[in-house]
DNA sequence: TTCAATGCAAAAGTTTTGCACCTCT
DNA sequence: AGAGGTGCAAAACTTTTGCATTGAA
């Protein structure tokens, strides 16, 4: 992936595997993994990489704005590829966090900044509930 | 504090010393203080008051909707005794979380609800930035 | 009196750190 | 060659758990 590497070296990073892979795995997914899950998926095509390596990766990525910390409220971090400011939505029943692209609903503290006495760096939308696909298995199991 | 004693006994929690002076804390502050935090305060007047009291009973209180866990990316959980869902600000510079009360950045899942293809139960937003203490502390030190 | 709550200490889970070795530039 | 990254193991931190004792009803 010439692009992952070329990133990190116009950030300032030296280009190693375990960070080539880190990167290119939140790029390629939208599970929005923790630590954790990203260690244990790569663990598969590169075997000596090390969860503390994962861990000092993400935080480096994190500083220079390359990828986002979400905390939704669970016991890790996770971390999603897309930095721009954006909502999340989290099912209370199946775990999945996902994206949500709703221009109504993104860059709120530019509508109302006028309201706050507050100056406003970046935010964090996140809806608790049941997704669309969990609704439907409900509903099966106990039709209305 | 009788009316707190009465609020446990109505949500059929036994009523003790410990349980009366976590829920009376986090009505008085506004601080969204954490388990430490509280432990850390109430030791003072509890010297029998233990760690894992506080966490117990603040899972209690969580389950039972006498308090909100808010998660603004630290550590360690915050709790609110305030638990009707309202946007929050939390300042990078001096760490302090401060609640927001403006209508128009409430319920926002009930004004797009037609948007959003998601059950919502609950929601939490959360401005990260420079409360207005801090940016008159910066504008003194280095002015314009 | 009885059952649940408390407090302690130990355990569990996540993240960080120290350090010797390795690798990118 | 040299600065910096990696991997391991140990440590640090937050939170949970088990269990004997205490206290509320």
């Amino acid at each position: 992936m010439k692009e992952t590497a070329q990133l990190l070296r116009e950030k300032g990073l030296k280009v190693t595997p375990q960070r080539i892979a880190v990167y290119n795995m939140l790029l390629h997914t939208h599970e929005h993994p923790n630590a954790e899950t990203i260690y244990r998926t790569l663990e598969v095509t590169n075997p000596t990489m090390s969860l503390a390596t994962v861990y000092k990766t993400l935080d480096y990525f994190k500083h220079l704005g390359l990828v986002q910390e979400l905390n939704v409220g669970e016991a890790s971090s996770r971390y999603d590829a897309t930095v721009k400011c954006h909502p999340h939505t989290v099912c209370t029943c199946c775990g999945a966090v996902a994206d949500l692209y709703c221009d109504a609903l993104t860059n709120l503290h530019e509508k109302y900044a006028d309201q706050l006495d507050f100056d406003v760096t970046c935010e964090q939308l996140i809806f608790y509930g049941t997704c669309s696909a969990c609704r439907s298995k409900e509903t099966e199991e106990s039709p209305a």
